[in-house]
DNA sequence: ATAATATGTAACTTTTAGGTTACGCAAATA
DNA sequence: TATTTGCGTAACCTAAAAGTTACATATTAT
């Protein structure tokens, strides 16, 4: 089951949680090396993890002591997915519709 | 040039604003009509829309004292364009990575 | 001309999101 | 065993987001 907890374009929308996503995509990092990219304190990066696992945006490994966090696609395909409901519309119904509402502002 | 004021993903972060979208899929519709779909206020949705047309999620077409709003593809290349950066990444370095880490998990 | 309608905006309130510091705990190290 | 390291969490603060009501304005209808 995939059923997560947030919503993932409110978890997305923090410019800082996508830099972290970002990073991820270069590199499976700790918590401490995530947040030496960053202005903002340690314990601030621990809670966006939190957040984005669980969002489904990574997954997280223990070893020790140390969090390694990994990306992951559940939440990148919640946003897609949502997405995708628009894309059957852009070539068919709104040309037109524009089109009428146009004449009907030039009072044609 | 489109370079829009707005952070695509803060804005379709908003749930109303994300209804809002999926009404104007099938129908264009002006800010009162739109308001109708909603318990909050009409002020309140006309504050989504003017966010929505900021960050490139609408046009607007004024007819006389009628605003008709119009789904934009602009506002969703954006999202798209960030979450193409990913694409790449699935099916090549991710599953090394986590191999690796599972490994060192285990001891082995 | 008057009334009704469709809307934008200003001022205000309330909630929440994101940050901080301080602390506790388990794992690694000396 | 004592210390350091990596991390989570609680308590708190602050700014911003989303809503409200009240009002102003322009267009349409009577």
């Amino acid at each position: 089951m995939t059923s997560y907890k947030l919503d993932a374009f409110q978890v997305v929308a923090d410019p800082s949680r996508r830099h972290i996503l970002q990073l991820l995509s270069k590199d499976s990092l700790t918590i401490g090396a995530l947040a030496e990219n960053f202005e903002m304190s340690r314990p601030a990066v621990s809670k966006h993890i939190k957040i984005l696992n669980k969002a489904g945006f990574i997954s997280i490994q223990d070893i020790g002591r140390e969090r390694y966090c990994i990306l992951k696609q559940d939440g990148f395909d919640q946003l897609q997915e949502w997405i995708d409901h628009f894309d059957g519309f852009w070539l068919s119904k709104l040309q037109k519709l524009e089109m009428v509402l146009e004449n009907k502002a030039n009072g044609k």
